[in-house]
Formats: structure tokens, C-alpha cells, sequence
DNA sequence: ACGTATGTTATCCT
DNA sequence: TAGGATAACATACG
């Protein structure tokens, strides 16, 4: 569920109820972060996605859902799950459960610098590169996943990026030819766009070229990883990833 | 059946 | 005190 393209598709099922500013009939749930009172009674202005957070517009505060590594929805539908937070609407109802809910004042609009969600249509790439250069000593790895920078990217993400472009988890910044790191920004973008296509047609797995794989496309042997300031799982594969140095 | 994990954060260490 | 390790969340998957 939780990198920036599940959210993506959580938002366009919901768009395509084609609920009109519903108001919320019922609130339910065991969400404590939350005053439920605010909710009830209150119309969506609409749903939205940012990085991998799921936004549920109000005319003046956001709720915020994260999905965390185990967070689920369900609509239309329950599940024995504790529900963490239930919207009954006139005619549908949102489930979500295992996530981290948060009610921020304001708009979605001003909430967030929408130029680092890697899949909205602000994404900025030159913003990107630029930040990226401000961390020379940053392995490429951690950078990837580092949510002021690429918002939405995750772990799978990550490592089909990294073998895409070619480059060894373990390179930094600094020593990146700026070339790389453009093609290396490109890819995020790009492969967040083809994970959301195949997610959708339910092949995710089957096009991972290093993730939980043994061998990668040219049959060499892949490499597993705890690696980077972030200690997590990375799968690369020594021979066709370069590094850096 | 069991080990692992698409993520983040609070808290406890050193 | 900065930074690192650890736990917590609760489920699905192979």
C-alpha cells in the first residue's frame, strides 16, 4: 500500500465514485489523534494524493491518513481489523485502518511544497537535482528515500531506480556525473508512473528487475543489503550498477 | 508455518 | 548532545 503510487490509486477509486462534496453522516473509529467531532457534519471539498499521504480536503483543515507499512482501506466493505477511522457518507463509506491519522489547519494547497510529490503534475526535477547536490556526502540510496526530496518514493521504488540508472546504492552524490544524477531523478519519475500502471494491472512484481529477486534481467547474482544511513533493504546487483567513487 | 516487509516516529541508549 | 539503535504499529505474502 504505502509508496506515492498506491496512494494514486486510492485517490482516482475514490474519485471514481464520483461523490459530489459529500458531507460526512457518521464518524467511527478508534482514532485518538483526531477530534471526530470535526468531521461529523462537514462536507469534502475533495480527495487528493501528496507523496504517501492521502489528503481529505476540508474547506479550511486537511486530514491527513499515512498508511505506514501496514495500513489497509476498505470501501465499502470492513474487515476485523480495529477500524482506526470510519467516514459514512450519504451512500458509500471509507474504512481505513493501521494508518496514522492527522487533522492539519489550513489548505492541502498551502500544507505542501507540491513541486517534490513525485507523481503530481508539479513535480519539479530541477528542485530535485538541486537539493540532491546540497548533500554531496549522501549515499544515493538514502537520498532516494528521503521524503523532502523525492516525496512518494519507497523502498521498491528505490532499487528499481537505482538499477534503471545503473548505479550502485553506495555512490554519493559528489561523485555522480551531474548526467547521472539528471537520468537518475528521471527514472524516479518515471518508474513511479510505470509501478502505478502495473500496480493497477496487478503485475507489479512480475517487472521487478532487483527487488526480492536472486538474479537480475542479465542473470547475475543480486546482492541484499542493509545499507546507507537508513539500514534499509536494498537489492542491487554488482555487476551492471556502478560505483562511484 | 514462519520470516519478512512498500514506513515513520518516539524513546531509549551511548 | 547528537546520533544511533530499538520498538511499535498489525497484516499480508510467499
Amino acid at each position: 500500500m504505502p509508496e506515492g503510487p498506491s496512494i494514486v490509486i486510492l485517490t482516482e477509486l475514490i474519485e471514481n465514485l464520483h461523490l459530489h462534496k459529500p458531507e460526512i453522516i457518521e464518524v467511527s473509529g478508534n482514532v485518538t489523534t483526531i477530534d471526530q467531532d470535526r468531521l461529523l457534519h462537514q462536507k469534502i471539498q475533495e480527495f487528493r494524493s501528496f507523496g504517501k499521504r492521502f489528503l481529505i480536503c476540508f474547506k479550511d483543515f486537511t486530514l491527513q491518513i499515512h498508511f505506514m507499512l501496514f495500513g489497509t482501506y476498505l470501501i465499502n466493505d470492513t474487515k476485523k481489523t480495529p477500524l482506526k477511522l470510519g467516514l459514512t457518507l450519504k451512500k458509500d463509506q471509507l474504512n481505513f485502518y493501521t494508518c496514522k491519522v492527522d487533522l492539519l489547519e489550513g489548505k492541502a494547497d498551502s500544507l505542501y511544497d507540491w513541486s517534490i510529490d513525485i507523481m503530481g503534475d508539479e513535480w519539479d526535477s530541477k528542485k530535485a537535482i538541486k537539493k540532491l547536490k546540497e548533500l554531496p556526502d549522501s549515499y544515493i540510496c538514502d537520498l532516494l528515500l528521503d521524503q523532502h526530496i523525492f516525496s512518494g518514493v519507497g523502498n521498491i521504488i528505490k532499487n528499481e531506480v537505482l538499477y534503471r540508472s545503473r548505479i550502485h546504492p553506495l555512490s554519493k552524490i559528489k561523485d555522480l556525473p551531474l548526467a547521472k544524477i539528471k537520468e537518475l531523478v528521471a527514472e524516479a519519475r518515471h518508474y513511479s508512473f510505470d509501478f502505478l500502471k502495473w500496480k493497477k494491472e496487478g503485475t507489479l512484481s512480475k517487472h521487478w528487475e532487483v527487488y526480492n529477486q536472486k538474479v537480475c534481467p542479465k542473470n547475475h547474482p543480486i546482492a541484499k543489503k542493509e545499507i546507507g544511513k537508513t539500514h534499509r533493504q536494498t537489492y542491487y546487483c554488482p555487476a551492471c550498477q556502478k560505483k562511484y567513487n
